[in-house]
This record gives C-alpha cells, structure tokens and sequence, in this order.
DNA sequence: CTGAAAGCGCTTACAG
DNA sequence: CTGAAAGCGCTTACAG
C-alpha cells in the first residue's frame, strides 16, 4: 500500500510541490488555467490524498478539538456532543470524543493523550479531579470550555443549565398539584458536582419559597447502587414523601424500578419529575413528566465558544453560561 | 503558548534529542542511569510532552482507528462503539468515532477525512452506498472490518448477529405462546440493509417450521415515519396480527407509542418482542421482552481483528464472524 | 506565475 | 553508551 506522496503528483504534473500545494490550499490567485487543469489530472489519476499529519505538522493546527464528558451514560452528555459535532462539522472542525467515566485518573489520560495529539482545543465536563491539570491549561491559555460543572477559582466559560430553576420548576408543578411532602434524589454529592448540589439548593430554596418544611430525610444524594436502599429508608418513613424530584436521569430509571419492583403506583401513590427529558418518556406508561435541558443549545453554545477561541475571536473574560430549563407535564405528576 | 520540544528537553539535560528519543521509546538497552536521570529531571522540569502528530508522521501510523456507524440512534451502536473504545484503550489504540447519519455522502466524507488523517484502519457499519470506496480500500490492502451489514461480493470480515436465529427464537417464543398471527415490522427494506432483510427471512422460515401460514399484511418493511401508517393498516384488517416482532430498538419504540396512543393493551391486545435489549426494557411497564445482541462481544471481536489486521497478524481470509441472539422473556408476550 | 529551500518535531539506521 | 544526519509529507516566505 504505497502511499502517493505531494511529489508523485507533482512529478506527474511537471510542476514543483509548491505549486501543487498552492492549488490544494486554493490559493490560485496567479495560478494559469493550464497548471490547475495538468495538477487536478495527475491528483485524478494518481488518487491522491493530502496527509492531514503532515500538514498538522508544519501548520501547528490539527483543526481537531477533544471532548472530554465525565459519564456518558448520561442523556444530556451524548445530546450535546451531537450538537458539538454538528457544529464542528460545519466548520470544518473534527471532534474526539472521549469518556472519563467520573474517573479523575481516566480524564487525566485523556487529556494529556489529546494534547499530545496536538487538539487545538478541549471542551470538558469535569470530575473535578484534576486541578492542576485545569490549571495548567488556563495558565497557557489552552482553549477550553467547560460543560454542565463548575470549578471553583478558575477562569473557565462554563456551560450550565441554571439548575435552581429547574428544581423549582419541579417544585413549583408539585405544588400545584397539592403535594406538600416533597422529596429530591440525586447522585452522590461528596465531589461537589454542580448540578447536583445546585438542584438541592434550588430545591430547598423554592420549599421555603412556598412555605414548605425542609426534611432532611426528604433529601438523598447517593451513589446509584445505593439509590434502592435509600427509597426504602424514604419510604419506611411514618410520612414518606408523596412526590419526588430525581435529580438526573439515571436516578430517575432507579426509582421506576423501585416503583415497579414495589407495587408503588405512579403517579396515585407517588408523583415523579426527572431532570432531563429522555427519549422514552413520552411511550413511558405513564407517560414521564420531566425537566429538559436545552442540551442541543448548549452543546452549540460550547463549540462555538471554543472556536472562537482558537480562531483568536474571543477576547471576553470568561464567565458562566446560565440556559433555562422547561417543564414538560406528562402524566406522572 | 510557546511549546517545548525534545530539543529544549535535549539542550536542558546535555545530551541529543536521540537519546531523549531512545529515552522516550523505552530503548535503554545501552542507557547510563545518569542520563536517564537527567533526562527525566529535564521534562518534568521543562513539563515536556511529545509531539504525537510529528511521530505519526515520522513513523507513518497513528495508533488510531476511525469508526463509522451507519446510525448512532441505535442502541446496539453504542454498545458495539463502547466495546470497541474499551478494547482499543487496553490496547493503546485511540479511537475516532463518526456518524454516517444512514448518509452514504456523508459516510464518503467520513472515509476520506480518516483516512486522510492517516487512521490505520477502519470499522465501518456500512450503509451500501459507497461501493467504489469500500473495493478502493479492500484492493490497496488497508484493514477494514465490517459490522452489522453485508456488501455482496467483498471479501471484508464482517461481525454480524444471527438473524436468522433472532427471528427464529422470536416467533417460536410467541408459538409457545398459542399466537398463530404473528407480524414483523421493520425499517425500509429499499436499501437492502442486511439484519432487515435476514430477519424476515428468519421470521418466514419459522412461520413455515411452525406451519403458519405467511400473510404478507402482516410483513411490513418501512421507514420510521411510516410506522404508524404501516400500523393503523395492520390493525384495520379483518384479523389483525395478536403478535408482532420489531426489527430494531427504534421500531419498537414506535410500536409502543402506537400502542399507547390507540389504547392496545401489550400483552393482553398484542404481544410484542423486539430486537436490542433497550436499557429501558426491564423497567418498563409491562417490562419488554426482547431478543439481545451480545453487542459487547462483536465490538471487542470487530476491534480484536482489526488491530490484528494493522499488526499484520491476521492472515486467514476474510469472512462473515456469526454471533447468537439471547431470548430474555419478561412480560409483553 | 512558479520553484528552491527551510523547517514543523519527531525517529532511526549508522558511525564511533 | 551517545550523537549527527536524513527524512516523514507537507507549507510558506522569498526570490525571480
């Protein structure tokens, strides 16, 4: 499989390289008809293919960028990285995608092994395990953009989804649907992960807010093998919660299959809203009422962010990026 | 952002950028412990990272793969791409994963944008329409693996379930079952994608086992948009089928939302088995019964003879690798 | 309008 | 045990 080099064509074209790389890179501004029509033949005939790693090379640009998502078991995490390639896509940009599977010792890897593959920049939803890491990015003034968590001390636009909102929002539909005892779960929050800690504090802003009483028993945040334990702690109360906010998908399959393994009717014996809308919840029986990201928005949002500050177009201090979410009522509340 | 090369490395530790390079590669056969010491001291002192665009250059291969599926919506896709990524990972292979969107364009671009960045090879669900580039690959020697799809007449290893055997277990399942109107819906069938074609094949072959007769009415093949229709029709003859199998993941959740919208009870109205074990299947009510595909074995066989085929290791000629569905029975049959 | 030359950051065969 | 040199396949500033 011998490859056919620049000089193959070259040579068959009767011109020097530099003329046939001109005419890949368009540049024909005093180019003759008579080259251009000898080099796009000998290109023809030969088959040629322009190697991306040698140009990479000599340019110092791969017009790649990472994606570095912390799980990607998550619906929101594969919805915008289809929005990010899209996007990527459209601007002549390819994407690597990689999965730290909420592993700091993983994401780390990634991010050395894609640096080293020269990506021009990196778009992470951090573990949060790796400071110095971040730290040293921001330092050279490595592109990044971070998705869905917040870092605290460092200067990184971040994509968030405004997460007390979205809490209130299930708060408030519950409300107004006469539920009084109200409970929320999520993932474990010893890593501090912003979505969840947020959605806590949402939650129990927006209690207060409708001048209900904050139980703690009412307010789990534990690993998702410890989810069924935690339901049958909530409901073994002598007043268990009548509904009940999961605080992102993988919580929510949870509680449907402690529901269903329990006989607990929904929404008669215990209305349920998840944070984001997954693709099943409208065949669901009952049909899911959920809070969705606008994930298609942000992932576009971080990828545009990120070009323009590889293309040098982006000179704004970074900040945080808030996109509101939307209640979907189905038939679970 | 000035980057450090293995010349800084070199001029910091007194020594040749070979020996920082012989150092890199692990070749220390003739090393001094004080060189190595000092070279060690220079990068992390230096916080040096190797350029992997220029040795992919040098050394004419990039230790990455590119994967093209014809349709990431699919559940079976992801899984088979997990395992792949994992494998690649144990391996020190990366991966680059595209999606052709069921475009054959769009798949010719994604084949020369990976090859042109010089992947080593490629594992291609593909979608049929690039004849000419799959025979260009094939003929130029570069290690190919198909998935899921068979193109005639080429002589490419091709990871594939046993369709036949998916259809077979589905309809003896509902015969066991006392049904005799047995349906199959499927995707379109115009572009002779192969798990379609083979699973009716499968479902018909059983029908005539079983000595049921074959009811064309109750054999559809039609794009997703088309469902419906083709449901409302199967539903509106005089003997509608009482069970029906659903090609694939998507087709099955359209059955489900046509079932919840017209208020057919599953599985007392219709009984239904689908094809893919959707992560849903076990906590939906009434929980799915499917035919799985041992998704995580073909894609660590499709990467294990890829990687074999870039070592040079595989020498047997290419083949059709046949793997067995699993029959989960839960409650809509 | 086109070509010669230098150089991107590595690896490797070879010399000493 | 280590270094000088060539070369991977491009791009680009410069000369003519």
């Amino acid at each position: 499989m011998k490859r056919v080099t620049m000089q193959d064509v070259a040579k068959l074209a009767g011109v020097s390289k530099s003329t046939v790389s001109q005419y890949l890179n368009k540049r024909y501004d005093y180019m003759s008809e008579e080259t251009k029509r000898r080099i796009e033949n000998a290109i023809s005939e030969l088959g040629y293919q322009p190697n991306i790693v040698a140009r990479s090379l000599k340019q110092k640009k791969t017009s790649t960028i990472g994606v570095i998502v912390a799980n990607i078991l998550h619906s929101f995490s594969t919805k915008v990285i289809r929005a990010i390639e899209d996007f990527c896509n459209d601007n002549d940009f390819h994407v690597i995608v990689c999965n730290a599977d909420d592993d700091p010792v993983k994401e780390a890897n990634y991010i050395n092994m894609l640096r080293a593959k020269q990506v021009d920049g990196l778009i992470v939803f951090p573990t949060g395990g790796n400071l110095e890491l971040y730290e040293m990015m921001i330092e050279q003034n490595f592109p990044l953009v971070f998705v869905d968590r917040i870092i605290d001390g460092l200067s990184v636009d971040t994509i968030l989804l405004d997460n007390e909102k979205a809490a209130y929002l299930a708060v408030e539909h519950f409300v107004n649907c006469n539920h009084t005892r109200i409970g929320i779960i999520t993932t474990s929050l010893s890593r501090k992960v912003t979505p969840r800690i947020e959605r806590i504090e949402g939650y129990k802003k927006a209690m207060l807010h409708f001048g209900l009483p904050i139980v703690d028993e009412y307010i789990k945040g534990v690993d998702l093998d410890y989810i069924q334990n935690a339901l049958n702690t909530m409901f073994s109360l002598k007043e268990p919660p009548t509904a009940i906010l999961a605080g992102n998908d993988l919580v929510l399959m949870e509680i449907l299959r402690y529901a269903k393994e329990n006989s607990i009717n929904i929404p008669n014996d215990l209305a349920l809203i998840g944070v984001d809308d997954v693709p099943f919840a409208p065949i669901f029986t009952p049909a899911l009422t959920t809070i969705a990201q606008p994930a298609f928005e942000m992932g576009e949002k971080a990828a545009q962010l990120l070009l323009d500050k590889i293309k040098n177009e982006h000179k704004e201090q970074a900040r945080i990026h808030r996109f509101p979410p939307t209640l979907i009522v189905r038939e679970t509340t």
